[in-house]
DNA sequence: GTATACATACACTCTTGAATGTATGTAAGT
DNA sequence: ACTTACATACATTCAAGAGTGTATGTATAC
């Protein structure tokens, strides 16, 4: 066939990244064959085998292309500089919930992550990065929280790192209700309200 | 071989479903083969495919011993009848914490159910069952704020099912991040402190 | 004697990884 | 500017294994 330039071997790398993705939400991501990505796709096997090692190397990297934009916009928790206010958190939370209701990669991304892939064996990675990030977060709202307790604006009845733990909790929780049932409820609105109930509960002393 | 008893055979289907749950949660759901489950239980494929017709009845029963009576004793929520006290719920959420923690079995299959399985295809069954069940918490939990509401122990500040929703979107994440790492923190201290503080919230007028 | 509770054997499909083919992009040499 | 030499970007083919479903065997409980 026809040898491609380099932006159009990027292009079919993209092409390929964008219809693992349908494929995988749909069939789960060891139900699906690098064949019937490539077939959809309009490629053969050869393609993928030569733009990735493997399955795991192309779930990789279709996780990363979502997640490391993620990381670096840092809007993943909102955060990572030593202190932020509590308000501050709240809308970087939120903005996260917007953006996974707004973007259709992303809520494909990030449903197969929750309810379309095994963390087994090679895709244990996702298990990894998932639990790396989520303790960044954490000792971030902890610095919040603890800030926050510093300034009494927080008093001091449960600890920053239990209450850290409950809000990366309810966030997790919130994505994956939601990503169970879209039309269930609206995950901006919501999720907005039961942060700021849970935000109340942890400003309000016992 | 042998004809077994019963009796025997009812031993037999146990042991399937005991072996099934370990290799399930070691190897995931779709990278585990009936012939792996068969090795580890000591038999062969024609001992699972007596008992059931194949991986998906196998992983629905699997399911069905461990949700049945979870359902059934209608610890799941910790009601079912129309009206609670938001203390009632509390301690019904809370010991199905506890159980999850203790209960090894319990928590194996959470454990699968969370992060060993795609929700896909023949396991789909498993999103059923699984809204199904969020959805008559939700109700349960519903009917307990309104009551809350009317009693004048919850203000009218946020809607009764939303609220709710942000409950179980915390029951959810907490035992979702407690499978993630179970050393990460100690479910039941923190679970119990994290919704105190969220329902402090709910009592809390803005 | 017959249905049961398995074990064994078999045929089939699906998937993978690697090997090979092939035609073009691309840079270096002249 | 034109050729040469090689790397690139795939397509095609092949061998091998793994897994499934079913059919059959078989000894025993009932």
């Amino acid at each position: 066939m026809v040898r491609r330039t380099k932006v159009e071997a990027q292009a079919t790398r993209s092409r390929i990244l964008d219809t693992a993705e349908l494929v995988f939400e749909q069939r789960g991501v060891s139900g699906t064959s690098l064949g019937e990505i490539a077939k959809v796709a309009g490629l053969t096997r050869g393609a993928i085998y030569w733009h990735f090692e493997d399955k795991a190397d192309l779930f990789n990297a279709m996780m990363e292309r979502v997640t490391l934009p993620l990381e670096e916009t840092d809007d993943a928790c909102g955060f990572k500089g030593p202190d932020i206010t509590l308000s501050q958190m709240r809308s970087g939370f939120v903005d996260v919930l917007r953006r996974v209701m707004t973007d259709p990669q992303m809520r494909r991304v990030f449903d197969i992550a929750t309810h379309k892939v095994e963390y087994v064996g090679e895709m244990n990675a996702v298990r990894q990065r998932h639990l790396a990030m989520r303790n960044g977060c954490l000792t971030g709202v902890e610095r919040a929280l603890k800030r926050a307790v510093r300034s009494g604006e927080v008093p001091k009845g449960i600890a920053p790192r239990h209450a850290a733990i409950g809000l990366l909790a309810l966030f997790d929780g919130l994505l994956q209700n939601w990503m169970l049932d879209r039309d269930g409820f609206d995950l901006l609105r919501v999720g907005g309200q039961v942060f700021d109930a849970y935000l109340r509960g942890l400003t309000t002393p016992a």
